[in-house]
RNA sequence: GCGGAAUUGGUGAAGUGGUUAACACGCCGGAUUGUGGCUCCGGUAUGCAUGGGUUCGAUCCCCAUAUUUCGCC
């Protein structure tokens, strides 16, 4: 079966929704968080272990388990849950965000896009059908439309030919989209520009697919205002009874702020990466227990979280290991990160189900900096 | 005991009679939002063993001392 979505309830004083989707993996409640696991693995983590963090569903890449080991093996194997031994509901992306981030320009095509391998370098050529024809092999529970995801400082023109393409090619893969145990999700761009999120979102919902994903935010380092506009300009042309994905977005505040807005699922590499690279999300913000200040610091990374790593482990331990490059520092972090942002949306519900979303936003930002990009940091100096 | 060689930051080391002492590792920070990230970006020797001397000028030349190291008895 397709994937079934339940709104539960709106939020009085904000745009916030608590839903369910049933799945044939499982039923998980929204707003949540999707943990990314690219190449078939949340990487260092066991199917367990995401379990134990209340994990409902995952992430997988169409781009990188084509290339490596190739959808036919995964065929082969069963599907990709079992091949990877996860049971919960996977999502998988297009391969569309890698367009964004591999190719160039020049290398999109109204066919599809040319591609170099990050391997080998072979030359390689995507397409909206031959990407909905390999997550259908993969058979995840919901399958992303093959879009274009433009960087948001592009211009209004670029734009504007960007989203027609994007549209012609969610035509084209619904139409070769037959897996009726696979969802198949739309996705919405349009940069900063009202009236193009407007445009994109309306001609995506006639195609009447079973969710809508708000796309082309958090990639080029544009303002948190940016951000938070395109899902505004976004959210009100997007029918309430199907579940809305803002892409690539975690960030803890950004969580907050997109339910604050109607978002009903989160996906986002940072809590395993900045774990690889020794950051902890916490409530008073990131902490990099690389840093020499918890080199004897025998305490949990937050004392009152639940996840594996806070109930056993100590930052100065974690910080030795991240000190001598020993895998189980990241490990540990990922575990930690994972959890902290699963246990963020879990508060979220609750706060929704009480109507007191925006008391929850104040509270949060009482310990949680405002983090400024990139961008506004250097606009500043 | 005699003879030779060496001595540059936390480490391994380049280097030159004349503004800022290469590089690497380490260390100290920072970044990271649909994963081309065990990655990327910064910072890190007011000083070249110590004391004299030569010179306009010495980390670089000379002498002594100390330490290390190699060879011989």
């Amino acid at each position: 079966m397709k994937i079934k979505y339940h709104l539960i309830q709106e939020e009085k004083n904000t745009k916030a929704r608590l839903g369910i989707i049933e799945t044939n993996h499982g039923t998980v409640e929204t707003p949540m968080f999707m943990p990314v696991g690219t190449r078939a693995t949340v990487k260092t983590l066991t199917p367990e272990e995401l379990y134990d963090m209340h994990t409902g569903v995952i992430l997988s890449n169409t781009y990188h388990l084509w290339l490596r080991p190739g959808e036919d093996l995964i065929a082969k194997a069963g599907g990709l849950h079992t091949f990877m031994n996860y049971h919960g509901p996977i999502l998988t992306d297009s391969g569309g965000y890698q367009v964004f981030s591999l190719a160039k320009p020049k290398d999109i095509t109204e066919e599809g896009v040319h591609f170099r391998s990050h391997i080998d370098g072979s030359k390689l050529f995507l397409t909206p059908e031959k990407s909905i024809e390999i997550q259908n092999k993969l058979d995840s529970d919901i399958a992303m439309s093959f879009d274009e995801c433009p960087p948001a400082s592009a211009s209004h023109e670029y734009m504007k030919k960007s989203i027609e393409r994007t549209l012609r090619w969610a035509e084209r893969g619904k139409k070769v989209h037959q897996n009726e145990n696979q969802s198949l999700f739309g996705i919405v761009q349009g940069g900063p520009y009202e009236d193009l999120r407007k445009y994109s979102a309306t001609e995506t919902v006639k195609m009447d697919f079973d969710g809508y994903s708000i796309g082309g935010v958090a990639n080029d380092g544009e303002s948190k205002e940016d951000m938070y506009k395109a899902i505004e300009y976004s959210i009100p042309y997007l029918p309430k009874e199907k579940p809305r994905y803002l892409m690539g977005v975690g960030e803890p505040s950004d969580i907050v702020e997109g339910v604050i807005r109607g978002i009903d699922m989160f996906d986002c590499v940072l809590p395993t990466r900045i774990a690889r690279h020794g950051h902890a999300f916490t409530k008073e913000g990131r902490k990099n227990l690389k840093n020499a200040c918890y080199k004897e610091d025998f305490t949990p990374i937050e004392k009152d979280c639940d996840c594996y790593a806070c109930q056993n482990y100590t930052k100065a331990y974690i910080h030795h290991l991240l000190q001598v490059e020993e895998s189980l520092g990241g490990r540990l972090l990922s575990i930690h990160n994972i959890r902290f942002l699963i246990h963020l949306t879990e508060e979220i519900r609750e706060a929704i189900k009480e109507n007191r979303l925006l008391e929850f936003r104040d509270a949060f930002y009482q310990t949680y900096p405002k983090k400024e990009t990139n961008k506004q940091k250097k606009e500043k100096k």
